[in-house]
DNA sequence: TGGTTCATTGCGCATTTTAGCAATAATCCA
DNA sequence: TGGATTATTGCTAAAATGCGCAATGAACCA
C-alpha cells in the first residue's frame, strides 16, 4: 500500500463483501466474535483479521469479555451513514 | 472479486490514495480528465482507469466535450458524507 | 497445573490490483 | 485526408490482498 488515509482505510476495510456483511451483523449490537466464522463460513483467521481491519479503519471496536471478545459498531449512526452513501451514488439517473 | 454490492464497489474506489485524491480535486467543479496525469504524477492511463473505477461505484460522472472528457462529483454532497464518515470513524474516544 | 475455549499471528500460496508502455480509438480542425 | 490532442485498452511485471492451516497467546476453571 502506498499511503493511507483515514478515508483510504475505510475504502479498504469495506472493500470486501465479507467486511460489510460482517459490519451488518453488528447492526443489532454487540455480538461475540465466536459468532462470525460459522456464520461467516470462514476461517476464524479470517474473521480475526478481518475485524482487525475493520477496527484500525475505525469503523468497529471491541472489548474482552473473559475468553471472549465482543464486538461493536463504532458508531450507532455508521450503518445509517454507509446507506446514505449508497444511494447518493446509486439514484444515479436511471 | 467475490461478489460486488454497491458499497463494496464504493469501498474499492475509495481504497487508494490516488482515486481519493482524484475525488478531492473535483471539489471545486467539473474538469477535464487531462489535468490529472500531471498534476497527480501518473500515467494518464492510470487515470482513465480509476475514474472507470470510480465512475462504475457511482461517485463521478463524466461527459464528453469535443477531444475531452469532463469529470465531476456524482453528487455534490458526496465530499460532505466522505467527511461525515471520515470523522464518525475518526472521533473514536481518545 | 492442565484442559478448554476463543483469538491472534506466522507462513505459503492463490488471486486481485496497480502501473506504465505501446497501440488504438475518438474528436476536432486545417 | 492528415495531423494534433485527449482518452481508452491490451499486455506484462510488480505489489497488495485474501485464505486456511498450524502454532501461539489469552483467559477461565476444575
Amino acid at each position: 500500500m502506498r499511503e493511507s488515509t483515514a478515508l483510504t482505510l475505510i475504502g479498504k476495510a469495506l472493500s470486501h463483501p465479507l467486511r460489510e456483511r460482517m459490519l451488518r451483523l453488528l447492526a443489532d449490537g454487540e455480538r461475540c466474535g465466536c459468532e462470525f466464522a460459522p456464520e461467516l463460513g470462514v476461517d476464524p483467521s479470517v474473521v480475526s483479521r478481518s475485524f482487525a481491519l475493520l477496527e484500525r479503519a475505525g469503523l468497529v471496536q471491541s472489548r474482552r469479555e473473559g475468553v471472549r471478545v465482543m464486538w461493536s459498531l463504532a458508531d450507532p449512526e455508521l450503518l445509517d451513514v454507509l446507506e446514505r452513501l449508497a444511494t447518493l451514488t446509486g439514484e444515479r439517473v436511471a
